[in-house]
DNA sequence: TTCCTTGCAAAACTTTTGCATTAAA
DNA sequence: TTTAATGCAAAAGTTTTGCAAGGAA
């Protein structure tokens, strides 16, 4: 199903759908952060949804925002990545992938894993096993 | 010239030495916290820092510490990571490496280059080059 | 002296938490 | 009606900053 070319509103009964599946209620905050961040495979940071909710009209709290965004990480919806130290991103593809991170704007690219071949990883140390491999390649400006 | 058998205080001058060839000035407390993360490749948190140097008796604040971190950094003395969201961590390992990360402890353990090998890596997108690539291999335990 | 560094406290930020209120089943 | 989610404000944790005092050249 190719929900590529639909808006955030037409997805909330898919996304409610997505939510029950993973057992969470879909409340009415709830259902637009997920709308929000699944309708395009993207990364944003809490502030960025806050601010997107509610330049929207949106009523939600800071404290909902996090707390829903904290709760969807551990159903596996989405993603949370530390690329940087100043903050969380929120990685709506939880595919397994790698990123770009552009130093000069901050933006961060998705690269699949077919792009990347590893011939020689190290042997996990004893009694622990790989797993997931985070994978950040560096950009600069070409000069 | 090996120094791993020697101490932080043995190193003191040999320390001095490596911060006035970056041109950074070699104060009591930049030569503290040098003497001590350069005492050996290891990762340290700055509040990790602040406690050993308070520990041994030194005067140095949480100001001074930062400060003095990001200044080593900027001269790549030390290199800053972002493995977990939750606070920065300094390595004393400026070579190329990477990093396997244990879930259980949160322990950082190196990884030299020669154990990982690329067979095929995306081409940067068009006006960028690669700046670096760090990889983190995240580890459980095996049951 | 002059400039740089330090310490302290306060501020800035991001994220979490307590609790009364509200909404969902 | 009963349980769970939300909003607000406050707290917590990390990092930065302003400024007076101290130290190096």
């Amino acid at each position: 199903m190719d929900m590529t070319n639909t808006t955030p509103d037409q997805n909330v009964s898919h996304t409610e759908q997505r939510l029950l599946g993973c057992g969470i209620r879909p409340t009415a905050q709830r259902v637009r952060i997920a709308s929000l961040l699944l309708s395009a495979p993207q990364h944003l940071s809490a502030e960025q949804i806050l601010a997107s909710l509610r330049g929207a009209g949106a009523r939600v709290s800071k404290a909902t925002v996090y707390n829903t965004l904290n709760l969807f990480a551990g159903h596996g919806l989405i993603r949370q990545l530390s690329v940087d130290g100043s903050r969380a991103w929120f990685d709506s593809n939880v595919d397994a992938h790698y990123h770009f991170h552009d130093l000069t704007n901050g933006a961060l690219i998705d690269v699949p894993v077919p792009d990347v071949e590893f011939s020689r990883l190290p042997p996990p140390p004893a009694g622990t096993e790989v797993a997931g491999i985070d994978l950040v390649i560096r950009l600069r400006k070409k000069m």
